[in-house]
This record gives C-alpha cells, structure tokens and sequence, in this order.
DNA sequence: CGCTAAATTGTAACTGTTTCATATTCCTGT
DNA sequence: ACAGGAATATGAAACAGTTACAATTTAGCG
C-alpha cells in the first residue's frame, strides 16, 4: 500500500530519513521520528515482511520464559504447538516480549520485525493488558488458559472452578471437614477460578471457611512439601489438601511419606494435573485435570489457519476439565494425626501461609 | 561480497533469473538454476540476512519434532536453551529439517532462509551425516548429546558407558547374577555406549551375557511396563533390570506395583534420568543421571558466543553422568518370584525382547 | 559572535524482488 | 512433418528498502 517514499513526499523529508526512523535506527531527531511512525500508522504502512518465505507462528511469553520443568503446564502446550503447526509447515519461535520489545514499537511491528506472522500468547494477570493491545492492533494472536469479555480477543482455556467444586465436595463427601488449599502464587483467572470453586463448595455445604487453611505456594517440588508441613502443624489441623498445580501434588505426597503421613488414610490429597502426571506419581493421584498439549495443539491450528486467511472466524473457547478419582482420596481417619519417627528435614524457601 | 548482479553477469543471464533460481521460484531451468547455485556457491554469495535485526538461533531435530512428554530429555533440553541464550537476548526457533529442508538448498541457505544465525542439533545414529554436512559447510552448529571424531564437529554430550558400568556392578555387588537391560530402540553412541557398559560389567564379573535378557522397549510409561511384563515371564527370570530411560523406568516402578512385585525385595531397579525425575518417582529410583538442561545451557551459550563473533573456539565437551544410589536397588531375594493376586491388565503395543 | 564537533538529514548508489512482455520449448492433432 | 497453442523460461525495467557519504543543521563553548 504505502510505501517509504510515499511517506516522505507526505511529510517532506527524505526515504532514507523515513527508512531509519521506521526501523528504530540511531541519529533520527525524536520529533521526526514521531511523525514519522504517525504518518506510517496512517497511512497504514507495515514493514515488508522478510522475503523469504517461511511462515512461523510464536509462542510468546510477557516476562519470564518458559519453564520446561518436569510435568508442567509449558511444555505440554509447547508439545500441543508443534503438532498443531505440522501440516501447515509453521516454525515456532518462542519470545519474550519484556525482554525485546522496544517501546517505541507497536506490538504489531515488533512481530513483524521478529518475522511471525501470528502468536500464541502465555498470560497472567499483570499481562492482560498486553493481549488487549495485541488484539486491538489486529495482529493474529490467540490467548492459551486465560479468558477475556473483550469479543477482539480470541483464547482458548479450560474451565476449572465447577471441576474444583466437585474436588472439594468430593472430600466432603468423604467426609472431611476441615479441608485446605494449597494455590500457587500465579494469579490469573484459572487460579482465582479454583479457589472460587474451593470457596462455593465449602458455602454450599455449610463449612465455614477458614483463611489459616489457605497456603500460598510456589509451583514447585518444595511448595507441596512446604504446605503440607505447615498446614499439619496447625492445632486444628486440616484432613484434606487439595493443591491447585501437579508439581505441588507430587512434592505433597513425598513430604507425606517422609514424615510418616499415609495418603490417603491420615491424610488426601486431591491434585491438579495439566497432562499424564497423575498416573506417574505414587499413588496416582486425585485429581482435576486438563490437557495443556491439546489446548496448545487448538490454539496454533486455529491460528495458523487464521494467518493462512482459511478463516476469519474469532476463536473464543472455553474447555472443561474433567475430574479424576483415584488413590489419595479416602475418608479421614477418627483420632487426630499420629506421625512416624522422622519429620523430614525442612524443605528450604517456598511460599508461606497467606 | 558477490552481488546479483555480478553472478548474473558472470554466467550472462539476468538478475531476475538468478533471484528465482537462487529462491527456488518454479519456471527457472534446472540446469539454468544448477549453474546459478554453482556460481553462487562459488562466489561466496550468501543470501542476506532478513534486514530486520534480530538474532536467533534453531533448536533443530533431524525429523521428527520435540516429544515434550513428562521427563523426557528435551523439554529439559529447550529449557537450558532458552537460559542460556537469555543474556545475548537470543531468540530461539524450532525446526524439522527434513520437513522443511528443499533438496536444492545447502543447510546454510536453509538456516539462513530460516532466519537462524546457529543452530543446536539434535542428533541419532541415522541423522549423523547431517551434522557432518552442517559442520562441513561451516555454518555455526553445535550437536547436543551425541560425539564425533569429526574435528570440525561442535557437540557436547555426556559420557555414560562409565556409569551404566558402575550401575551394573553395583547390583552385582548386591548379589544379583541376572541382570536384565531394557534399552530403548533409539540409535545413538549414546545408547550404544550404555549397553557396552552393560556388558562390560557382566564380563569382568564372569557373568554370561544371556540376550534374553535384553528388552527392546518404547521410551514411555508403557515401554517400562512391557519390559518388566516380558522379564518377569520368563523361565529363569532377571533379579534386577537396569533402564536406559527415565520414563521407562517409572513405567516399570508402577507396573512392578500393580502386579505386586516389590521394588527393591522382589525386583531391583536402576533407571536413568536426565533431570529431577528419580526423586519425583516412588520409591525414588537408583538412576544413572544426567542434566539435559545444562547441557542445553551450555550449548546454547557457547553458540551464541560463537554467532556473536566472542568466540573461535570449537566446543568439543563430553561432561559425566553421575551414579545416585536410592531405594530402588538391593540385594536379590532368595528363592522364586512370587507375584501376589493381580497380574494387572497388559498395556497395549511398545516394543519387544531383540 | 565565531568556531568546532556532534547530530541530523538528503543524495545517490546499492541490494534483491517482481511485473510484464518476450522468447523458447513442448505437446497435440492433423 | 507441421501449424497452433499452451506452458515454460528469460530479460528489461520499475520497484522495494537500506546505507555510505556528503551536506547541512544544531549545540556547545570560549
């Protein structure tokens, strides 16, 4: 459409000015750059994307990057990614957009300039905003396990406050009475979604609820392991934990065995699990469940059909995970907690009580 | 260097037809196009580099793509990648040679037509020659768990022939006389190398080498299930089974449970594990072990010194596996096997004795 | 105010790509 | 064998954006 030279006729300066201002080049007058990227922003100019011809898709991180760690949620959706993008022949470049993004460049242009043609956007509270000027500025982008009201922002997350509620009445049901949460510190709508749930359970059958029962934690091996020995060392202690993130549940039920504590019988243990985790650990866990790679694999077909113009359709669903009884859940024992010999040495940092 | 223009005068063509040759454009003459690439190569001619200024290096796989599953070793791979590229503010792009890679490009026009200034191979015995050739034609590259004798080839890999060794001695020294190897169908100096130390071990013991006891697994949950299954049926079963996988080795800890074999009274098991998985697993498992994601960390690190022009060096590093002794090896019980109730239900397909 | 150095801008040459017209080749039916 | 027509291959020229270098403007300072 419009092009450098276009551009500089309209403001009256020269191509190669127009050219550096556009590609945040040094020695362009801050005033000139300005208008510059405004005429450009009219006249709806956008960067000759690279002429080779590869397409590729990222998968893009607001601050921090992925976390490969053992069974958590990124590289399952990463592993969804890859097979969502095979048949179309789609790259995937994985970003972080704190780290590089220049401030003087739409988020558009930034993409450009990293040669994708669409994104898969990780996000968290602090992030949102960054998705809503995404979608505004029109660029392909999806939103994976995060959901939006704006009708500009596709996504695609999983549902988890009605499958948490049944966890937690699943316990109820059982039998237990003073029931913890051990949420990790992320905050974003799935996360305040299951305390929500955890929260409606408790109301709906006329438990009180009580805040000492609440454990912050980090998503970690440590964080299970941290909660479950503050909450036992509570006077009123609770009879069931139900942990929000697959690497807790693991960390749990190790601390568990370690001071002696037997899952399910002094203590259950309902988990969260985003792929097969369940099944690996001992005992296979209670659990609520998602399938991150399939969340990943929907959101980079839907977007690369999306960048290949097949459709035009917004992408706006909403999954339901799916709630899993197995061995860590079982009615309390009468009696308060007997512990064995060894309390396991103190796990180092971690999260604390809220 | 060489220009369009100059190649197209040198061979008497046009400009146009040696940009549509050398951008594999249909309607060029194969052999108007052979000659071009000839020149090109020739000249020295590289394609240029995307103007945008971003650097970016490839995580990339001979043919199939990232399995990301649960404790497998490349998403702790693609972890220490992304840490180790971080600093220089790298980008880090997944690539399928062979579904991308035309048969009339080099691998340095591939990258270069990929955007990626060096690349991070992933490497087995039937994609060595690709190195070979990438290395050969001096593009920056460096393999990650593999070695070569070939100067000219960058790799870091880990040495675990010494460690399966010690692995199997130890359950020598146990008392164990039948020692099983499941070992996953993957080619590699690697896997190569772990069964050497395997037989090694038994040779300087004086124990026979008996290939029944050889199982040829899947590298999954199943894989380790059907190795045990098949083991424990035999008329003179193994006492104790040394894995070359991690989740294999999980796989065969849960099926040893089901059908009600002890772990380590009626069975010992050492496993393998490339990064935290042993002490997530129950009991946590005797394991040769490496960490993939140092590795990746490391050559990530040195390839974008090596892009950036910091370094000349080649790497050429082989770092140790180390031996973790934990609660799944002991000595051999006296007296047959005795399985209780259940046999458990036969996992379906993943591999089979050699 | 004059002088110097740095910052800013323009000119022009250079890069590779692409459209359109032209030439060549390859079929195909007679 | 050959005319006709379609597919293929090529070239000329116009076009894209980038960049070295020179020209100009601005800023700082005595």
């Amino acid at each position: 459409m419009a092009s450098l030279r276009q551009i500089a006729a309209e403001l009256g300066v020269s191509v190669a000015t127009v050219s550096r201002a556009l590609n945040h080049k040094p020695n362009v007058n801050s005033i000139t750059r300005e208008r510059v990227l405004a005429a450009a922003r009219d006249a709806g100019y956008s960067m000759p994307s690279a002429p080779r011809s590869t397409s590729v898709i990222a998968l893009a991180y607001p601050t921090e990057i992925v976390r490969a760690d053992y069974g958590s949620f990124d590289p399952s959706l990463l592993s969804g990614i890859m097979r969502g993008v095979t048949d179309k022949k789609f790259d995937v470049l994985i970003l972080n957009i704190q780290r590089d993004k220049l401030p003087s460049e739409t988020y558009t242009s930034f993409f450009a300039r990293k040669n994708v043609q669409g994104v898969v956007l990780r996000c968290f509270d602090d992030s949102r905003h960054i998705c809503e000027e995404i979608a505004e500025e029109g660029f392909p982008s999806v939103v994976v396990a995060e959901r939006f009201d704006n009708p500009k922002i596709n996504f695609i997350s999983t549902e988890s406050r009605w499958d948490s509620r049944r966890a937690v009445e699943h316990l109820i049901h059982l039998g237990h009475r003073r029931i913890a949460l051990g949420i990790h510190h992320v905050r974003d709508t799935d996360h305040r979604d299951r305390c929500d749930g955890y929260r409606e359970a408790l109301a709906d059958h006329g438990l009180e609820y009580d805040p000492a029962l609440l454990f912050d934690l980090v998503a970690d091996i440590r964080g299970g392991a941290n909660a479950v020995r503050y909450l036992v060392s509570l006077a009123d202690p609770p009879t069931a934990i139900f942990f929000t993130d697959p690497l807790a549940t693991i960390g749990a039920l190790h601390y568990c065995r370690e001071i002696g504590l037997v899952v399910p019988q002094d203590l259950s243990i309902v988990g969260f699990d985003d792929s097969d985790v369940r099944h690996h650990a001992f005992p296979p866990f209670t659990s609520v469940c998602q399938d991150a790679s399939e969340l990943g694999f929907e959101a980079a077909r839907w977007l690369v059909k999306r960048v290949s113009g097949e459709t035009s359709e917004p992408l706006r669903v909403m999954r339901q995970t799916f709630f899993e009884i197995n061995q860590t859940s079982a009615s309390p024992r009468k009696g308060p907690l007997v512990l064995s010999t060894n309390r396991g040495a103190l796990p180092p940092s971690g999260g604390g009580p809220r």
